[in-house]
RNA sequence: GCCACCCUAGCUCAACUGGUAGAGCACCCGACUUGUAAUCGGAAGGUUGUCGGUUCAAUUCCGAUGGGUGGCUCCA
């Protein structure tokens, strides 16, 4: 057999060779640099044999796949320590079943099935034996083994090993990696690719959690303990990484929201419940205030909604049946059921139909800042991210088919407007589709209906030129969506808003108008959050910015701190006149020392600090200091009021 | 909801293997009147989340329950 070099040049190999004969054929230097290689672009380790006359690049510890390979090793060198661990207490090798064990994003996990649970503290005692098996430089090898024999191997000891082999397709290699030997070793099923020997894995590595983890991602099947690691080539990275999480841990907008005052979740209201303390709801006013304005500009008339609706409603929109487990239980009134409000669709849609449509009355953009009810289970509440009680930027827009997707453009450039004026340019749109083939009582069949709305969607798209990318089988069941996916500060990826394409529900609810032949036809409708919730973004708003606010958005735009207490009247006089051009300052009035009062205000990341002494006080002026900037200025009353309205009416 | 862990004053944290709760900051009071990130002193503040058990004795050990954290599942 041979292999091809990325020079054109032919390597002559014998039968079954792997990487690491390659390599050795092509020099000792090499050869002992190699960790892998690349055949016909699949990442081989050097333990897999090649296929013959493959395009043959290999790798060292300077490539980037370098790192897929050690996480992948470190896996099983962590179920190896786990397993030893086991062992000292008393326990049977195979009664630690080892379920599936991938390499991720940073790093690497193990499910586990260990016969008593896994405790957080005995990971630090997993990873001191991981140091130890990456000392011992165990080499690796690799075996195959035929279907049968694979499943004696795990016959009665492991069912979950034996669900994977028998799921494998048939005539699919079934391969095995052994590290160490039978008295101080590991063997596990796996596909690979690993290194060579474990001496070769960089020791910056680091078990960082436990967590539960259902078997296949199925909650009605057993649940095992996922040990999460991370695992980086060099130091600087490994530092550089937790750094990050350290940072995202100082901007979590729970911490922040209670440092900065901004909200609170009290146990006795109800868990998922917030509560806004003043500072938290003035910037949310500014937001919901931003958006009227906005969406007056773009056409959309504002309604109101009430905040319980009798079960009829939702029989008659088809949410009840899927979704009464996410909504609040039901209050019984007169024999009647009502429910809190989990969405504001069909309270819109029968606002609709309130008054006979007209094609001239198309398109139709109703909208509401609806506040909502949803029963989210108890584990997912995260702070305003996730909660039981929140305010949605809703809007529905009820057009006819041919307008769809120009109404899908204004949709997605009001997204660039609004997100340009908050300052954030990392996001894209994720068009979310269905999957008839597995899923098809969610999605149905295929009809004209899904193509349609599908094509529309992606014309919007493509004219508007948006960043987008697909995700099969996330659609709704009565369409495809547009969600807006969202990079923070630190790189986590998240939904901030979701539009949704509806052409089921008008029908559902009778909704028509009258075209301009006279006929009745049904509109459809697009389901649009350009904030998603007000609670959502302000959270999301809030790590992006790690609570340094814009003037316009900050709650106290400026502190004014007197030097000594003669300098008070004075520093009153100010404020006055700067809430009378409706600025937002306080005098820090404190029995403290200038410096405390400073340090307060940047502590509060308040934007500027204004302080007043004999010479402000002569002059008419203030003595401006402004976060993030070096330099102090001096500025007269009037020049300060003038510059600070002009940034507030740029949004600055 | 499920798995692991956590819960001590408003906040951040102490209290050797069970011996009966303490500090800093904040709040309040008083003194100081200061030029760009913490002035000094004093007072007050806790049934150690809740309920139950073991024990002569529980913040500490056990069980239940509430809330939280990290994940899993879910997210119309």
């Amino acid at each position: 057999m041979n292999a091809v070099l990325p020079d054109g040049r032919n390597l002559e190999l014998t039968p079954g060779a792997t990487a690491a004969d390659a390599a050795r054929a092509i020099g000792p230097g090499l050869a002992k640099a190699a960790i892998g290689a690349i055949a016909n672009g699949e990442l081989y380790d050097l333990l897999r044999p090649l296929p013959d006359g493959a395009e043959l690049r290999i790798l060292t510890e300077k490539d980037p796949e370098y790192a897929q390979l050690f996480r992948h090793t470190l896996a099983h060198v962590m179920a190896q320590a786990v397993r030893e661990l086991y062992t000292e207490r008393g326990f049977a090798p195979e009664q630690v079943r080892l379920a599936i064990g991938p390499v991720i994003e940073n790093g690497f996990y193990y499910d586990i099935d260990a016969p008593e649970p896994i405790r957080e503290e005995d990971l630090p005692l997993v990873e001191e034996k991981m140091r130890q098996i990456v000392a011992a430089n165990l080499p690796l090898k690799r075996f195959v083994l035929s279907r049968e024999e694979a499943l004696r191997r795990f016959e009665g000891l492991d069912p979950y090993k034996t669900e994977l082999i028998q799921d494998l397709p048939v005539g699919e290699e079934i391969s095995f990696y052994q590290q160490g030997d039978e008295r101080f070793g590991f063997t596990d099923l796996c596909r690979g690719p690993h290194l060579p020997s474990t001496g070769r894995i960089p020791p910056h590595f680091k078990l960082t959690s436990l967590a539960g983890a259902y078997w296949r991602g199925d909650s009605s099947r057993p649940m095992l303990q996922r040990i999460y690691g991370i695992a980086f080539r060099s130091r600087e990275e490994l530092d550089n990484y937790l750094w990050q999480q350290e940072e995202a841990r100082r901007r979590d907008h729970r911490k922040l929201g209670a440092e900065l005052d901004l909200f609170t979740i009290a146990e006795e209201v109800g868990k998922g419940l917030p509560l806004w303390l003043p500072r938290g709801a003035f910037i949310r006013r500014q937001l919901e205030n931003y958006m009227y304005e906005k969406e007056q500009e773009h056409g959309y008339q504002y309604v109101y909604t009430p905040h319980i609706a009798n079960a009829r409603l939702y029989y008659t929109s088809g949410h009840l049946p899927y979704y009464a487990e996410d909504m609040y239980a039901p209050i019984e009134i007169e024999g009647e059921e009502y429910y809190l409000k989990p969405m504001n669709c069909p309270h819109h849609h029968l606002i609709y139909k309130a008054r006979p449509k007209s094609y001239r009355d198309l398109p139709l953009r109703l909208c509401e800042f609806g506040t909502l009810y949803r029963f989210e289970l108890s584990g997912t509440l995260t702070g305003l991210t996730r909660a039981r009680g929140f305010t949605q930027n809703d809007a529905h827009i009820y057009c006819s088919r041919r307008q769809v997707t120009d109404e899908f453009i204004k949709v997605i450039q009001l997204f660039d407007e609004v997100y340009r004026d908050f300052g954030i340019s990392d996001y894209w749109f994720r068009l979310s589709l269905p999957d008839f083939e597995h899923n098809p009582e969610k999605f149905g069949v295929e009809n004209d209906n899904w193509r349609d709305a599908i094509a529309a969607i992606r014309a919007a798209l493509e004219q508007t030129g948006a960043k987008y990318v697909e995700g099969i089988g996330e659609a709704t069941f009565y369409g495809p969506k547009l969600d807006v996916q969202i990079r923070s500060v630190l790189g986590k990826e998240d939904t901030i808003a979701t539009n949704q394409l509806d052409f089921i529900v008008p029908e559902r609810f009778g909704l028509e108008f009258t075209n301009e032949r006279g006929e009745k036809e049904t509109p459809v409708c697009i389901h649009r959050a350009i904030m998603g919730s007000f609670d959502r973004f302000f959270a999301f708003y809030l790590e992006h910015t790690a609570g340094d606010f814009p003037l316009w958005l900050s709650p106290i735009q400026a502190v004014i701190v007197p030097i000594s207490d003669r300098h008070l009247e004075y520093a009153n006089q100010v404020a006055a006149e700067m809430r009378k051009n409706k600025l937002r300052a306080e005098v820090d009035s404190r029995p403290e020392r200038m410096n405390a009062k400073i340090r307060d205000a940047e502590l509060q990341k308040i934007p500027l600090v204004l302080v007043l002494g004999d010479k402000e006080a002569e002059a008419g002026a203030v003595n401006v200091r402004e976060r993030h900037v070096k330099e102090q200025r001096t500025l007269s009353v009037g020049e300060l009021i003038g510059e600070m309205k002009g940034r507030v009416n740029s949004r600055k």
